[in-house]
DNA sequence: CTAATTTATGACTGATTGGTTAAGAATTAA
DNA sequence: TTAATTCTTAACCAATCAGTCATAAATTAG
């Protein structure tokens, strides 16, 4: 049965594409936070009026978090896609720490450390997604760690499930200072140095 | 000239007392952010209600202003007292990283690191007070570590100030993952272990 | 063509926002 | 006692908030 395929369905066909109307608010977001992003701005980032926003992706605490999940699987990908693209495990260490701090600068930090300081001692739905994707995070760097560690380029008398957390500090220090303190190079040079700590 | 002292000021006297006052806005203020307290919140916080809030403080803004610096002032005194107590530079680091996680615990995490996500790159004033407090407290780290190596506590070849950035960093990660992430246990022993690398 | 269905738009809602102000209360100075 | 001054209180204000809804427009099904 080839071809029962995409009828297009009854009714006004939308104007707008949902993935990119997505990314807009995730950005209006990603800029200003939660409290501070009102309708009207989410409005003006997607180009769409408040009726049809709800319509497509429910009210604003929806909308924030269908947001916040797209940033996070974004990243995520960003991550992935260079994790394990070289032989050298350290190798790879290095393009994380690239590819995390070129997500994270230019003042606008990472959405899911904004979205922690800001909302999750107070939204267990935030508070349960930072820590879902979180782990999935951590589950990388250990995995990275211990084929460093099985390489010989990170010293093997060191518990990989530390290392992976005290990464995850400094990356969350790095995000969080990257809005006021600290230059984009700067918050590489950091993280690089702890990493090189451990070689 | 003994006791040309404190006349009564001429008019109403104020029922409350400023001190008083301006720590319960700051709790107000560090648990729920900026935008997320509203003057009616600020009002049951402080007991007062807008009018004497305005006369006595100006507005919202100042208000968090005055709050926030009186946070740093506190946590900073909190922290210089315990900062060269004892003989041993290396056991007042780690009377430091205790007091430091203990008052940025318990998912209020740390005013200026909340502050600094929340506000800074829109609040030139947020972000001024920021970097001046941040770099107060720079001072006395890359002093201590100084101190640690002079005494052979930690490794002479070190830069002690590339090791008060990668400090901070920490300190910030830890109180931003505090929101939602960290145990307060777990965040001392990751600063301590960094800390214990470079003995 | 008509009916059914979905989307787009902007006016509308009640609540809440930060902020002001006028009137009364409490004090000192003269 | 009276005038000046400061503080307290609650009513008041325009603006904005998140959210709804009725109407019109665009499409498919029959």
């Amino acid at each position: 049965m080839p071809g029962t395929s995409a009828h297009r369905p009854v009714g006004r066909p939308r104007e707008f594409d949902e993935a990119t109307v997505l990314e807009a608010a995730m950005e209006a977001f990603w800029v200003h936070g939660y409290e501070a992003t009102s309708l009207a701005d989410l409005c003006r980032y997607t180009g769409l009026n408040k009726g049809s926003l709800y319509q497509a992706f429910g009210d604003k605490h929806q909308l924030f978090m269908k947001a916040l999940e797209h940033y996070a699987e974004w990243t995520f990908r960003d991550v992935a896609a260079v994790a394990f693209q070289s032989e050298s495990p350290l190798e790879n260490i290095r393009a994380v720490i690239s590819k995390v701090c070129s997500d994270s600068c230019e003042e606008k930090g990472c959405m899911m450390i904004n979205s922690m300081v800001e909302l999750a001692p107070h939204d267990p739905e935030v508070k349960a997604v930072l820590q879902k994707v979180s782990a999935r995070r951590v589950r990388i760097m250990v995995d990275l760690f211990e084929k460093a560690q099985q390489a010989g380029e990170i010293r093997a008398e060191l518990n990989p499930h530390k290392l992976a957390q005290q990464f995850m500090v400094m990356v969350a220090g790095a995000a969080a200072l990257a809005k006021g303190l600290l230059e984009p190079d700067q918050a590489s040079g950091v993280i690089n140095a702890l990493v090189e700590s451990w070689t």
